[in-house]
DNA sequence: CAGTGGTCTAGACCACAGG
DNA sequence: CTGTGGTCTAGACCACTGG
């Protein structure tokens, strides 16, 4: 049990892993430092803290300067998805994708709306309703507002042949965003849309997106009901 | 307009960013490789490389030997979730944290369970219902099945104290699990618990832990109305 | 084959925060 | 004040893969 040979950072990673599981550094344990390590692995100090920063980015590992490195103690599950334009996620599981534009108009938003985009009370925004479907079934619909006084180019947009999900990603950049992830119980209009029972529970993103300061636009997507949203951990 | 001076991996990122948000570097674009932006920058190539790793984990660059970094076609979002113990969750938003045991016993699980956690069909598996409760409201309903045989500790705890989502987390080690997020409309039973109307649409979370390729637990976690999953894009 | 990103190294200096 | 992690640099070699 003498030194094995660590060649990168990743081998590195991989032990500090299996002794955090093995329990042989335990939570809440303060583990050797940096230069330590580099020492026991036989690498530059450089490795091991590529290594290191690896592992606290998943929130096994606390580290802060002068107080050390240590095994978190509750070890919160970083859960990564990827949500992938809807088209993209259809064929990506080699089902047909289809798109239906159900209407598309300017309108004064709700209060809810525009108080959450930040925009005047009485400015009207682009709404836009669509139905995407997998091999000819309902599988979500789109409920979006956008904010033509920042996505201007989107006023010229028909958005029957492309979904406004699809446009904007390609079109209108953004600096940042909020998602949300909850349950709805489907309206007698969900339901007539897409193909289910009154009151069914769907599962619902909203999302809404920034550019700077000013709202480019908000969105609730509704799924058909069994869908279901999977990542590792 | 001649360099400004880069003093840190971070300040390359944001001028990465900036170009990329600002449409210089354009969807599907080559932008120069390494050598050529650590010309650019005033720094080291080895910041110019920390730099753009970073920003392509988070999927708005694609980059690849030979061929060199380009800006993403469709920057897929990827949404960092945080999934904290119950407690701690409730905790952090200054509310008071309750638990309530409901049903604790050694049952043969249905097929669907033992089918996921590659568990013979007649082996019993620890079965545990509990509610979790935030200001006294019922907020979520945890409905989890432990296999013993791995978790051996299990079976000797009591679990109308501590919740077995807390006390597994720091018991017991796990290699990687898989995280499903849905929706479900309450049973009977659900809503009789939860205290909601019968149908109700209610988030759900079905979490399974593995620990090499044994089961270690099965969970499904069943939130309250109203309940949302947040984060930042 | 050759250009690109991926990584390592040794040494250095700095920023932060614990004692 | 001092130990710890955070980062930079210059140079080097390697691994992959496109043309």
């Amino acid at each position: 049990m003498n030194t094995p040979t660590f060649r990168n950072w990743q081998s590195v990673q991989s032990e500090v892993l299996r002794r955090i599981h093995a329990r042989e550094w335990k939570p809440g344990d303060l583990i050797p430092n940096e230069a330590a390590l580099a020492l026991e692995f036989g690498c530059a100090r450089t490795t091991v803290n590529r290594a290191l920063q690896a592992v606290a980015e998943t929130g096994l590992l606390d580290r802060r300067r002068k107080a050390g490195t240590r095994v978190a103690q509750q070890p919160v599950a970083k859960a990564t998805l990827d949500i992938a334009v809807i088209r993209a996620e259809i064929e990506e599981r080699a089902q047909k994708y289809g798109y239906q534009l159900i209407a598309r108009q300017m309108d004064v938003p709700p209060a809810a709306i525009s108080g959450a985009m930040r925009t005047s009370a009485t400015v009207q925004l682009l709404h836009i309703r669509a139905l995407h479907l997998a091999d000819d079934a309902p599988y979500a619909l789109e409920n979006r507002w956008i904010n033509t006084g920042v996505a201007t180019a989107a006023a010229k947009v028909a958005f029957d042949t492309i979904s406004a999900n699809e446009w904007l990603l390609q079109h209108v950049p953004y600096t940042h965003g909020e998602i949300a992830f909850s349950a709805n119980c489907a309206t007698k209009m969900d339901s007539e849309v897409l193909n289910c029972p009154l009151g069914s529970a769907l599962f619902t993103i909203d999302r809404l997106t920034w550019d700077k300061d000013a709202a480019v636009t908000k969105v609730r997507i509704l799924f058909a009901p069994g869908h279901q949203l999977r990542t590792g951990i």
